[in-house]
DNA sequence: GTCTATAGAACGATAGAC
DNA sequence: GTCTATCGTTCTATAGAC
């Protein structure tokens, strides 16, 4: 727990990891490459993180922790100010999107690649990864599930549940592939505006959650 | 080029190599255990693909192809059908997701899997398949761009083309995740039910694209 | 076209000295 | 807490018989 006036080991290890999973996947990283870029001993990961499957953990809690309390600060706050009055869509789907897209802006180094692995991690094979995941968003999506619930309220459950799925779909595309829009636009969208791409989500999940419901049940 | 009664043996590797790409993805998966899901030696493989990226693209390649024509197929017959007159948004989205879509319900064995496969490729890091899959997209992707932009003519480049990216997001959620929309609605949504996931995702996509634009230039 | 056998390298993990 | 050395496994790929 003593801070150390450089970078420790444990740390090191953490930030080679993290790049690595973003531009190999977590199969297509070995822990071999994970202590070259490091620049520590093979054996110290196992001293701290005690397996490969650990390592992968202990990267992705490192950055949810903050971004999923955060996120459920935000929703709180956003009752509270708002007293007996009812929640804004608009500011709800900011209070869920701005925690992770601002990593991608953000001044920390390597923050920008952490974005596009937390896209990529729903659609990951590994059922323990997915049984990890599912207990580090359980608060979060309970909490803002009820938020969006109470503002759509004329929307039949078929329909809600399906585009609260969509919107989880561009929510993790966006931040999956960072590349994708400016190259398809021919440079018109710019990425590296966090302002942009969140109004620009924003607007487009608002559009498609208040669209007309398809008339299920 | 021969039809054999039984599957041959290239058959049976891209069966096999598809359901464990979608169970454990690219790297996750070893030949050595498509060859013996498929019953065949390691050295067939080989034989017949070359190596194991080129096995990837075979298996990519045997369901795109159709899917990506038929996609092609639906948007020129929409033009054609209605002469002179305007493309229907919804209708455009239709002939875009219907096809990978169907897949989920069709009757091949396996076949429920592969469209989970296809919603994961545009995360993958690899960069070979990224360009492989550039290539197999280009003319749908050229083709459905301009439907839309003729649809959205009040729209904004910006807004259009991070439309665009936020749609495809929602498409390769859908095809990819078939379990969480069950889960999280209790039961109440039907991933089986081709007709339902079709209708529901257009109308969320719709909704989003036909947004006020948040007014960019 | 299919097989056996194996090359040659990389993998995760651990024991034990310091 | 960090190191060297290494175990046992698994990997892709190929050579050569049939």
């Amino acid at each position: 727990m003593s801070e150390s006036s450089t970078t420790d080991t444990k740390t090191s290890i953490l930030d080679a990891a993290e790049m690595l999973f973003v531009e190999k996947g977590f199969d297509g990283t070995s822990l071999r490459s994970v202590v070259a870029k490091a620049d520590v001993n093979i054996a110290a990961v196992h001293y701290h993180f005690g397996s490969k499957e650990s390592l992968i953990q202990a990267v992705l809690a490192r950055r949810l922790e903050p971004i999923n309390r955060e996120r459920l600060e935000r929703l709180a706050a956003l009752r509270e100010s708002n007293g007996k009055g009812e929640l804004q869509l608009e500011d709800v789907l900011r209070a869920l999107f701005e925690p992770a897209l601002r990593l991608a802006g953000g001044g920390e180094p390597g923050s920008n690649n952490i974005v596009r692995l937390i896209g990529r991690i729903f659609s990951e094979p590994s059922h323990a990864l997915q049984l990890f995941l599912k207990d580090r968003f359980r608060d979060v999506f309970e909490n803002y599930t009820s938020a969006f619930r109470e503002i759509l309220t004329e929307l039949p459950d078929l329909d809600f549940y399906w585009r609260i799925h969509f919107m989880l779909g561009a929510m993790c595309h966006t931040l999956c592939d960072r590349e994708r829009p400016v190259i398809l636009s021919g440079g018109v969208c710019d990425v590296e505006s966090q302002h942009e791409v969140l109004e620009q989500l924003v607007a487009f999940v608002a559009g498609g959650l208040r669209a007309q419901s398809t008339g299920g049940k």
